[in-house]
DNA sequence: ATCAAGTGTTAGCACTGCTAACATCGGGAT
DNA sequence: ATCCCGATGTTAGCAGTGCTAACACTTGAT
């Protein structure tokens, strides 16, 4: 058999784009993917991949998806070996920061896609926010936390490592050029900081 | 005269072109420009911008320029009224979020082009970080602040600034669909509650 | 008056996202 | 076994994009 004659059908094309495009999102930033090169890439029609995502968008979408899962793949990692919240919470900080320094255009792709952001950041996130308001309930009444709003603060410790992430990447001077070492050690001293000023510590 | 006939030359194409450029970001966002429509809503033919602006992102850099310039504008306009340096900060955080929420494409913009990145959060707000840690110093000497290092708890201090406009920008679900005010007042919840916490009151 | 620089024009290239019409394959009903 | 239909591929082409080259007009300094 003449080994080169590939089939009519790709096979899997639709993963294989997927990966290329996700690939090439991490790499090079979302602006550098086109359907035309995806296809190009796939050794396939330029038409192909409209098969499989009814639009660019769409590719995105599920490029992002892929992006959040990910994400949430490093957070469970991270915070599965910790015994207590606190220091769960903590691993987690440093987790969603650290892939923000690591993969700045995945990252950048979860937050700017509106129905992922909505699904993940909605569903996904909304049990860990409720564990960390179950950590400051415990707290306040251990009376080792102000009886503020409980969303208020876990709202606030969130926006504190959200922050700390899109500094990083928007390589804001003061964090540009972090070694991903670098950024946990910031956002360790950095929530460290908010919890012994809130008092969690 | 039949006055309808236009001139060879335009007259102010590059400021008509930022202009018209700068509120299109501002209402429909980045992505729904393009120079040739630009061109057509100057009356004029497609290659024409081309002789102000080398390419598109040179543009975008301008629009993103001027956007930094209104940002600054209204964090003056925030602390001018206020005297003590920490109502300043406090009124400073709150102008920041605000306009975040007021116009999201423009702040986007402005953390997404890296040459105005640079310049505007390198430059101008240096100065406004160095009566930060300013602050922070005459804190510690007073014994108000915990003798951490001033560079971090500035840094702490933008990064839940800086997340709390980036969580409304990237339509965050916790806050989601805020009005100004209500920004201004979560602003002002966030920053009072890590001042609490850090000890700034 | 002339000439160079500045600013506009047209035409066109290479690329993009996307669609329509047609081709091929494979698997389930007959 | 055959038919056929849906899934998945193909080619051709449209409208739009950023950008460039070659040319045209205008204006101000010499």
């Amino acid at each position: 058999m003449a080994g080169g004659d590939k089939p009519y059908h790709h096979g899997n094309l639709r993963e294989t784009l997927l990966e290329t495009a996700f690939r090439l999102v991490d790499s090079d930033g979302v602006d550098a993917i086109s359907m035309r090169a995806l296809a190009r890439e796939a050794g396939v029609s330029s038409a192909a991949p409209f098969r499989h995502f009814a639009d660019k968008q769409v590719l995105l979408d599920a490029v992002a998806e892929e992006a959040a899962a990910e994400l949430e793949r490093k957070l469970d990692e991270a915070t599965a070996e910790c015994s207590d919240a606190l220091t769960q919470f903590r691993a987690m900080t440093v987790a969603y920061v650290r892939f923000a320094a690591e993969h700045p255009a995945l990252f950048d792709l979860i937050h700017s896609t509106e129905s992922v952001s909505r699904r993940f950041l909605g569903e996904v996130k909304d049990e860990r926010r409720l564990k960390l308001i179950a950590l400051i309930y415990e707290g306040q009444n251990a009376g080792l936390i102000p009886e503020a709003d409980p969303e208020l603060i876990a709202l606030t410790s969130e926006a504190l490592t959200h922050g700390l992430a899109r500094m990083i990447v928007d390589r804001h001077p003061r964090v540009r050029n972090l070694s991903s070492e670098d950024a946990r050690k910031l956002a360790l001293a950095a929530t460290h900081l908010l919890q012994t000023g809130i008092g969690l510590s």
